[in-house]
DNA sequence: CTGTTAGCGCTTTCAC
DNA sequence: GTGAAAGCGCTAACAG
């Protein structure tokens, strides 16, 4: 009797059908194949080749319906996102999901049209055993509807109140950067800033006005507004170029800001490093390729990923349970020719 | 009695839940969901309210089970996708699936580790209305095993027998480019490849072999493999450098692997656009950024991930059922400083 | 060890 | 219009 595969194009085959074409009851097809130790190796290998003849897959619905994880992490991330920096630290999460049995779901956010509803829908829906928050989507304003629903939640690059994440030394390397500058001489620094609701660039800002407070007599710390993108870097530069009295030292909120500073600072005659020196932030793989090579902030993309989706499942594992600190990941600053003594009379 | 929804964190409320409160039968929850306009308003604001009260979502997976779409399209990409590319056609396709209430799961194809068991496993889990297969993911080996599930199935930058796919006119744009070069004097041609099996390479390089054919009295086309990667693109420029006779112009099969090439040519003093022209492909952001500025052939990367997922929502919801045909998106030509006229004696 | 059975939460006939 | 009830496919008691 034993019906090979092919033919019906119709419907999945069920565990009935291959509960029957093994002559066994469902509850023995899913016991061979959820803990095959409590089946006898007769009947097991009876279910195998059923399963192989029929081609089965257990629905994943039903599964998750029963009580069964669904083994699917939700990751939010910003419309925007900074495709270099952002698709190594999917990297990582996908590498570590992958290798515990979990898919993920990128639900993308747009800030601009404040669907926030939507994604508390889903959140909601019963689909995701727990959530990813990239940088930029938590927010003070969305970070207790991120909580709300109450699934298992770890934010990476950003901190919600009394959630786990997961996040760089920022401060402490961007610190790094300007001493090292301080050290070749430079003392009038311009901080090319992200957004200022971010979380990142709140950590940098805060962390290099304290530096400079220290220093306040003996340098000068301006900023420049921008929003991460290399846009904005451009547009950085033009108000640098404005500017009277031009800082010698630029320590960049992003690489791509960082690099579009440098293009159009070379265009006006501006000579870096020789007239200034720039700084990024991030490591991006272009860093080394733009013209000068970058000096930068090297984030450890790819770990973010993998540490923050480790954390969450963990907690979904019901281990670390109450766990709602942080992991700070060290940075690494790469000198490179974009940086290196101030002029003469700065 | 109206309990409000605060306190108990244990359960989200179901569909009975809700029918208790409004006083009505879950039948009636269902349907003023799903069509308002077949209850009577009086009992469809009172459901409406007690959803509100409660806090209700219906769970995805029960409604999945009883034969609703999951919403759910499974995009399945490499592990090794190049960033700039493909993070815009993600966008292009989020953003169709995000207006059609479709979400979306990153499946990361490890090809060195042949896991398509794993792949299959997904899809045939139930989960999913449909697939996006991204460039590369598709090739002969195991075009038919992505197939074979059943599911909607449409590829974006390959093709595969039988499927729908949405392309760009690489082989057209390509010679494009190669006529361009030809026309402002060179005759000795090289093409950095991609890998030997991908789809977009071999459309390229039949083009281009089939427009040199032609000429082949005048003008020469040689061949260095490469895989898209920049690393790959700087081992090319060592093979160049290393070559007796250089060609005067590089046709490459990504900008990442034209700008690698590009900064171990200077390197190396060779001056691009003088001695060597290089033309790019894609049209990543940093196509502009780099030194000289490249030329390249802009892929519409954001419509082909939107057009993709526009004809894959078309089929799983019965139109266009039979059309398992090929759209193809023009690229453009981008002139930059990297291509210049062909130096004296070449 | 294995089979029987009762739901998980929802939609959808089928009656009323 | 609305309600009662039958499952969708699966797993986890509970018997045997």
């Amino acid at each position: 009797m034993a019906s090979v595969r092919g033919g019906s194009r119709d419907k999945p085959p069920s565990i009935v059908d291959v509960a029957q074409h093994a002559g066994v009851s469902t509850a023995t097809v899913s016991r061979a194949l959820a803990a095959p130790e409590q089946v006898r190796p007769a009947l097991r290998e009876r279910v195998e080749m059923a399963v192989r003849d029929l081609g089965y897959r257990p629905n994943a619905a039903a599964q998750r319906l029963r009580g069964r994880r669904s083994r699917l992490i939700l990751v939010v991330t910003l419309t925007r996102w900074s495709a270099p920096f952002f698709a190594e630290v999917l990297n990582g999460i996908d590498s570590e999901l992958a290798a515990n049995g979990y898919a993920m779901i990128l639900g993308n956010l747009d800030l601009d049209r404040r669907q926030d509803g939507h994604l508390v829908d889903m959140m909601q829906s019963g689909r995701f055993d727990g959530v990813l928050a990239l940088a930029g989507v938590a927010n003070a304003a969305n970070g207790h509807e991120l909580k709300e629903p109450g699934l298992p939640l770890v934010s990476i690059c950003s901190e919600i109140q009394g959630t786990p994440s997961v996040l760089t030394d920022e401060g402490e390397s961007i610190v790094e950067a300007a001493e090292h500058l301080f050290g070749i001489g430079h003392r009038h620094f311009v901080y090319l800033s992200g957004p200022a609701t971010n979380f990142s660039d709140r950590s940098r800002w805060d962390a290099l006005k304290a530096y400079f407070e220290a220093k306040k007599d003996e340098c000068r710390l301006d900023r420049i507004e921008g929003d991460f993108t290399p846009r904005s870097g451009a547009a950085a530069a033009e108000r640098f170029l404005a500017s009277l009295e031009r800082p010698t030292a630029v320590l960049s909120s992003s690489d791509e800001m960082a690099i579009a500073f440098m293009k159009v600072a070379k265009h006006a005659g501006v000579h870096v490093p020789g007239d200034v020196s720039v700084c990024g932030f991030d490591g991006i793989d272009f860093a080394d390729y733009c013209e000068p090579t970058l000096t930068t902030i090297r984030q450890p993309r790819f770990e973010l990923g993998r540490t923050g989706a480790y954390r969450l499942l963990q907690i979904i594992a019901g281990h670390s349970e109450v766990d709602a600190g942080r992991t700070v990941l060290r940075n690494t600053l790469c000198l490179r020719d974009s940086t290196g003594r101030a002029p003469r009379h700065g």
